[in-house]
DNA sequence: TTGTATGCGTTATCAA
DNA sequence: TTGATAACGCATACAA
């Protein structure tokens, strides 16, 4: 023990958290012993006494830690390494266990939680529960909860806008499963920022389908049948924009020469490597982390908020993308 | 507290651990007290008394996550969502970073480490350490310390075997960054079963340079014109596989009745979504993740062994390689 | 079968 | 400026 080194294990206590009412040469000689036996205090015990744990949950229901991993990083970031470590558990889809998680998470005394679900629409709440919860990404759908979800609409109309903005007139847009509301979201974006403009949507409707290449591919090709003369098509997804690519290219039509292609999620693997590297829209996943986070700080002495908050998204600029000429 | 409802605080503890010492109906008085409250036993006590935190720590170093995700999944399973939790910790390839993330798991008292560090070669050892530290993916360089790894010089055996045993005769070997021991051993372990079937490696040398689809693109022009003739590319990751489909497809090459293709990662994203889907070798990275669980679980209580220890790959069948007519 | 008392490693309150 | 002592919430050895 560090107190056999000379004092009581009061007056070390005071010396390591440099509590003012101790002698310099005291808390030297205790530093010293501390690092000597390589000293490190315990944060459960630590916990009974201050209520708190230093720690917070995620529980996310996204396999792949797609959504996850920035958000855990920009949570990281906000809480520090040293002050906060989060424990991640994945539900895996299945209810059961994140009850179990659940239950883990509270037994440990978590300071709080973040809540990612798999898919970008509202999720049953947790209810009521004794420390501060963040819905992340996908809402809660109670609107007492606190939510935290990127702005699809704002995404939908970015992206559009980008493309106006490089003279582009005849857009398409292809985009995933019709049932989320991230599709439906990003289409009313777009189709605003149309309207707006006064031009229509080329190919005369959305190309709702899934989130998978090949449904990038088929699109593309009723697409480019049914409306030859398009200059720019917006994908929902950067999946869906590689296959809608490949096709292009089958085609013969050069990107961006004269069809321009934008994506959305900047996933780094698929948008950096396209051909050409992909312009696409960001959701900027770690900014919401870090949000989260400080609302959990926040929250964790405060009272917490309620309903949706909503971060705005990002366009990375890439080269499949370039003003018409 | 569950006491105000009959008991004492000792009773109270023995029927909720099912200490055999109780009368029924006393627990079942307990027990619905303790429901009625959602008691929910604090951990961090238990912890201060067992001297054991049911958690570990997963520090590591690979942004993406692309490793650590299945890594945590496979010992989460191995653990049991109610028995362990884990901290997952990125130092994001920062040193400073690093130190403080153990610091602050050992001050939580993890009863064990599991580290992933960002690729796959010899990484420094954390040194002694009072909790078991098992090195997963990134063996220590340390030799004393236990790491578990994948099989690369398997793995690159696996995916010329299935080549050969579909007829293919001019396998051609095309990969990443050569100071990657992975793109070494894959090389070796393909030269192997080359060399055991007395079969020269098609494209006179293999193809290192970089783990992009881009390197992929390049290589797979400049094989196809120092040798047309090739009838198979073995790639040495997903990505780059998909680099040379692309080149592929462009000199109207059939996959996979003219040139098999088979990948390296199983990486779902790219393999899946391929044109067509990537016949690939998977690491088995959750079988990692699942080992690391049960040898940390093992040296809680008894010693942990040393040296380094691998896991076989496995190979995933899908479209783009068959048999030669 | 139940209750009392002790201690786990800290911090905080007080007295010395 | 320091040290003794009582918590924190639980498990356990022991007394009742």
């Amino acid at each position: 023990m560090a107190k056999l080194a000379g004092v009581s294990i009061a007056t070390a206590s005071k010396a390591l958290n440099n509590q003012p009412q101790v002698r310099a040469e005291t808390r030297a000689k205790v530093i010293q012993a501390a690092e000597a036996l390589s000293f490190s205090p315990n944060t459960l015990a630590q916990g009974l006494i201050t209520q708190r744990s230093g720690t917070v949950g995620l529980l996310t229901s996204d396999l792949e830690g797609r959504f996850s991993i920035p958000i855990l990083m920009g949570a990281e970031d906000a809480f520090g390494s040293d002050q906060t470590s989060v424990f991640l558990c994945d539900a895996r889809g299945d209810n059961l266990r994140e009850r179990h998680h659940l239950r883990a998470l509270l037994s440990r005394r978590v300071d709080g939680l973040i809540v990612v679900g798999a898919r970008p629409d509202a999720r049953p709440s947790l209810g009521e529960l004794p420390v501060p919860v963040i819905y992340a990404y996908s809402p809660s759908d109670n609107p007492a909860d606190l939510s935290l979800v990127t702005d699809n609409v704002g995404g939908g109309r970015l992206a559009v806008d980008h493309l106006i903005r490089h003279g582009r007139r005849r857009i398409a847009h292809i985009t995933g499963d019709p049932s989320y509301g991230a599709a439906q979201d990003r289409a009313r974006g777009a189709l605003d920022r149309l309207a707006q403009e006064g031009l229509p949507l080329a190919g005369d409707q959305v190309w709702f389908g899934a989130w998978s290449e090949a449904w990038g591919r088929g699109a593309t090709r009723m697409l480019l049948q049914r409306d030859p003369g398009i200059d720019a098509i917006f994908a929902g997804s950067d999946e869906i924009a590689r296959g809608v690519l490949d096709v292009l290219h089958q085609e013969k039509l050069a990107v961006p020469a004269q069809v321009a292609v934008i994506g959305f999620d900047n996933w780094n693997i698929l948008a950096v490597n396209a051909r050409p590297p992909l312009t696409t829209i960001d959701m900027n996943l770690e900014e919401l982390g870090r949000l989260a986070a400080q609302r959990l700080f926040a929250a964790i002495d405060g009272t917490l908020g309620s309903g949706i908050e909503t971060i705005g998204p990002r366009l990375i600029t890439r080269e499949s993308t370039a003003p018409l000429d």
